[in-house]
Formats: C-alpha cells, structure tokens, sequence
DNA sequence: AATAATTATTGAAACGTTTCCAAAATGGTG
DNA sequence: CACCATTTTGGAAACGTTTCAATAATTATT
C-alpha cells in the first residue's frame, strides 16, 4: 500500500502538493498537477481515510440512534437517510436503542469516543441533561428544550385530520389508541389533534393509553375491549399503523368487523399497510421529506452554521383505505 | 480534551504504562495501576478512538452491504446484527445498494477506503471479480465461488415443506411464483426444492418467473393470471412474504378467494405477515440465527482463524397462517 | 549479600495525513 | 534587466495512540 509521501517521490514533488492536489486546492500549477495524478496513478494510490479523520480529529460518520431499525417506519426513514448521507459523502452508523434509556446514554458515549460528526437521534427518553453538546445533533420526533433542532412531521394537523376522516365515515364514538411514554414527544400532539377536533365537532370519545404493548398485545387488547363494551366505540384511530393493524387484527377475533362495525384509521402510512386486508386508511407521513431535512439540517449544523428554526414540521396527509 | 500523555504526567508514569492501563495489559502492578486510574478518573481522560484506528490501522466498523434496509426481512436481520456486533464492540455501517451493481462496488471501494474490518454483503449481482480481499467479508444468501463464507437458510428444504404442505393443503396444481436475477443465489433452491417435491409428489407445476416486479406489480401478476386462467392453479408458493402478499391482494381483485380457492405459502416469516389477513402461512427463515451466526463467522475470520465450512445452511420451518 | 532471573516501566519512533511558514519560482513593471 | 508582487512549492511539525527495545526495579536463588 502506497502513500502520500511515495507518490510524492514518485512525482518528485513535495508531500503538500500531492496533499493539495487530491484536496482540490486551487494554487497548483496544471503540470504539476498532471505530473501528480500520474504518480497516483501509476501507484495506484488511495488516501488513508483513518489516517485524515485522525489529523482532522473528525470521522465522516454520521450516526442514527433509534430504538429499532425492525420497525417499519423506522427502516423506511433509514433507507432515505443512508441514501441523503452518502450524496453528501457521509457515512451511516445504525445503532439500535431498544427505546432504553441506558442504552441511548451508552450510545452517545460510545459515538462521541469515535468522533462521529454528528447524530439524529429518534429517543423516547430524557436523555437530554446527558447531551455531548461537542456533537451536532438533530432530533426527530423529539423537542428538547436546549438548542436542538428538531424534525417531525404536523402530527397535531395529524391527529385532527384523522378524527375528521372518521367522522365524514359516520363515526361518532371515536376511540383513541395510544402508549404510554415517559417523556414529551412530538408524537403526543396526534391524540392532542384528535381531542381538539372531536371536542370541536361536539363529540364524545375515549382515551385508551397503557404502556407500549411491544410484547403483550392480547393483555393491552383485552383490556381495551373491556373498556370498549359499554361505550359502543364505532371508530378508532391509533397512534400508528402497527397498532391499527393489531387492533384490527384483535377486533377480528371478537368477531367485529372493520370497517362496517368499526372505522380505523392509523399513523405513518407504512410500505406494508397496503398489503393489510383490508388496506388501513392512514395518516402518511411524509417520511423521506423528513429523512432528507433532518440530514441537510444536521450537515449544516456540522459545517457551523446556525440553525434559524427550532422545530419543522412537514405537513402530512390522508391516505385512504378501505378501513373508513 | 486530554489525552495520554496529560495522564501520564499527572499520575508520573510514562505512556506506555498508561496505555496499558487502558488496554488492561497485565504486567503493570497495582500500585501504579490505582495511580494511572486515579488520573484519568481527575482529568475525566476518554481514549481517542480515532488515534486508535489511526495507529491500528484499522477500525472497528463492519458494514452491512444490502440491496434496501426497508424491505422487512432485511430491516430484521439488520436489528440482530446490529446487536450480535454491539456485543462485540463493533460498530455497524449501513450501506443500501438498491441492488446495483455499480452501487455495490462503490461501496465496496469506499469501504476498503475506510478500512472496515469486514464486510457482511447481501449482493445479488456478480461482484466477485472485484473483491478486495484484504477486507474479510461474509455473504448471505449468496455463494461466490473463491473462499468467502456464506450464510444462509436451507433453501431448498424450504422449497420441499411448501410444497408438501401445499399438497397436504390438497393443492394438486401447484405453481411456483419468483422472480429472475442475474446471477445463482441460494434463493434460487427455493424453486428447486418446490420442483423436485412436486416430481416426488407427481404433480403439474407452473413456474412462473419474471424480472422482479418492483415498481410494477400489476403487470407482473396480470401477465401470471393470464397463464394462470388456462391452467386452474389452485395453490401457490411464492419466492418472499411479500411476494405472496402481493399476489394475494392482486388474486382478491381478480375475484380469486384465499385460502378457498387458491392456497398460498409465502417465504421469509416477516414479522408483519402476521398483521397480514389472512395471516400468511410461511416458510420462516431463522433470522436471528442467521445474524449472529453470520456475525461470528466474520469476527473469526477477521481474528485471523481460518474458516472451515464454506456454505452454512440453517434449518427452515412451516409457520401456518390462514392461507392454506 | 551478591547475583541471576524475572517483572515492570520508560519514552522514542511510527502510523499517513494536513497545515503552515518559509523559500522558490513566476510574472509584471518601469 | 532589476525590482517587487504574486503564485506555487517544499517539508517539518503535529494529531494521540501503540509498540518495542532498553532500562530499572523487584524477587528468587545461592
């Protein structure tokens, strides 16, 4: 393996110039330069990446830090990201959180040892006191309250539009679905959205929330059912499409049919909710809009400039289904 | 930001001896070990791990090289990878190729560039030519005939179940639902498998086999129904989940019932295709097997230990869903 | 207590770049 | 052609670690 130093011997020029000529300087005569990309050539020289970030003391890698790249959505958000960060010649660092706080703080440690240029962090915890504010970071979903930028989609527009749809379908007993998290996320102006609009159509609902059914799905069901019974739900609209899909799965078995006894409408328009039967109604996020956001932000970021707006929020739309 | 030779002088020892404290070499006595501890605990010292791969000349990232992080099979072994690296103290890069062929030597070279220790690749496509064989790699799904491991589901035992269980189904005129690519994957025993059991079974069977239908279904499955019509197929084995899926809502449209007409096993065992209605009967692949075992295989090799098996083949199942 | 054997420690060198100052080459002007 | 201004070039220094040969300290043996 040939380095900066051979080829510049090769050439019979200094170190600084070859280093100038596969920087792209501009004050480099073109005979030097020819005489420069010959030696290159004729060694078959490629630059030492690792040997740059050391002087540079800063790698080309951008990190994504969310709970599960298994999820969906997730893994839809990143494909566009990886596919926006390598146009911009960076690199990307999959790290699965787990959604566990001690894990996400593990994480931040272990990216800001690497010198990772920066990260977009999808957390569900309050890991905010712990930021590495060395590090350029964008949130998604996420509003923390220092100075960093956020990207999320108008998830309260979201959850209004929803609860519109389920009424123009005859709703008028409509049901929230949603989970429990232990902090604030943008994600909770979906049942705020809901609310305003069902409060503004003068209509009576019901909030069911428990703790994330990620691993008990009957039990949170069950329960929902119970609760259910006595209210005469007729339409649903769950904080994502995976929990829509489970509901209607569940309502299937206690033998209620979606969408003639039930209308149901979910959040995030993922790939697959076009293959449910019968296909979700859904509310689409506008996820490659907002992969490509959080990366431009963050590059800015990274090259030091300042970031005007605090938190973005791309609009999102109804997708209809046939489950309204 | 300190760094060692700051700790070397606060706790008076030299480097070296600082940099075997960190590394826990033994030959350092407690004494001085407790001294250099102490130093880095006041100086809040954090190893640069960039100086690190610099000297080491190499990291501690291994890319994941696949066609799309988005399609679901891939997203789940991408979450047990990620893990099965994590708990090996490598950090995973993610590379969508989209299954060209010029993207995946892109990557492959930029890889090399940046000096990964290894390289996990799902390539379709013929790359093998171009390896850089400095960087240890394991492939899946994919044999290459030079000294690359691969990892993968036993295929072709897979093929046989679907069709067993089609026929046990009472399906009697059985076609096989794929997709044509350039070069021999593993995947392509699935159709050998189904064949060689139909013969067993001594049935008719269609094959059906176009370009995969990526961006147009609709053609892809109009032109299946027009063979189909003359052929009355009553069951059907496609090559993934959601190529099952697919056919299943393009079937629906058709007036075509699933299971009561046309049976249909898919391939893969997707998380999703459990939301999927009717739920999808399934070959599943060991998916979390095949990513620690494929991870394990790749840190041997990159500890510099030969490889004896060549091909590693994981046992399949049937995973029963509504459709046959 | 002297010596040998072992264990522990030191610090310079090296990894391959980029950067920067000084020096050399070039070009323009009177 | 001599002088100054500008452009281009050379190469040492620095980034923070690991490693290794040399040296110092400790322990074991007689």
């Amino acid at each position: 393996m040939s380095n900066l130093k051979d080829v510049a011997e090769l050439a019979g020029v200094g170190v600084g110039t070859v280093s100038r000529v596969i920087n792209n300087q501009v004050s480099v005569k073109p005979k030097t330069r020819e005489k420069v990309l010959a030696a290159i050539k004729q060694l078959n020289y490629v630059p030492n990446e690792i040997a740059r970030n050391f002087k540079m003391q800063k790698s080309n890698l951008i990190a994504l830090l969310l709970p599960s790249i298994w999820n969906p959505f997730f893994s839809e958000l990143a494909y566009y990201i990886e596919d926006e960060l390598d146009r911009e010649g960076y690199k990307l660092i999959l790290c699965n959180s787990g959604g566990k706080p001690a894990k996400e703080l593990y994480y931040f440690d272990m990216l800001s040892q690497n010198k990772v240029a920066g990260i977009l962090g999808i957390t569900y915890n309050d890991i905010e006191s712990s930021l590495d504010t060395e590090i350029p970071i964008v949130s998604i979903d996420r509003h923390f309250s220092k100075s960093v930028p956020c990207v999320t989609s108008d998830n309260y527009t979201g959850g209004r539009i929803a609860m519109r749809e389920l009424y123009k379908a005859g709703v008028r007993k409509p049901a929230f679905l949603g989970a429990i998290t232990s902090v604030f996320s943008e994600t909770m102006l979906r049942k705020k959205g809901f609310i305003d609009e069902a409060e503004t159509l003068g209509l009576d609902y019901i909030i069911y929330e428990e703790p994330d059914p990620v691993l008990d799905d009957l039990k949170y069901f069950g329960n929902f059912f119970k609760v259910r019974e006595h209210r005469e739900v007729d339409g649903v609209f769950a904080i994502t499409d995976l929990f829509a899909a489970k509901y209607i799965d569940q309502a299937q078995k206690h033998g209620i049919r979606v969408p003639q006894d039930v209308k149901v409408i979910g959040f995030d328009g993922i790939q697959d909710s076009t293959l449910f039967h019968p296909i979700l109604s859904t509310i689409r996020q506008p996820v490659e809009e907002m992969a490509r956001t959080s990366v431009k932000l963050l590059l800015t970021q990274i090259s030091g400039n300042a970031i005007s707006q605090d938190t973005i929020r791309i609009p999102v739309h109804f997708r209809p289904g046939e489950t309204t």
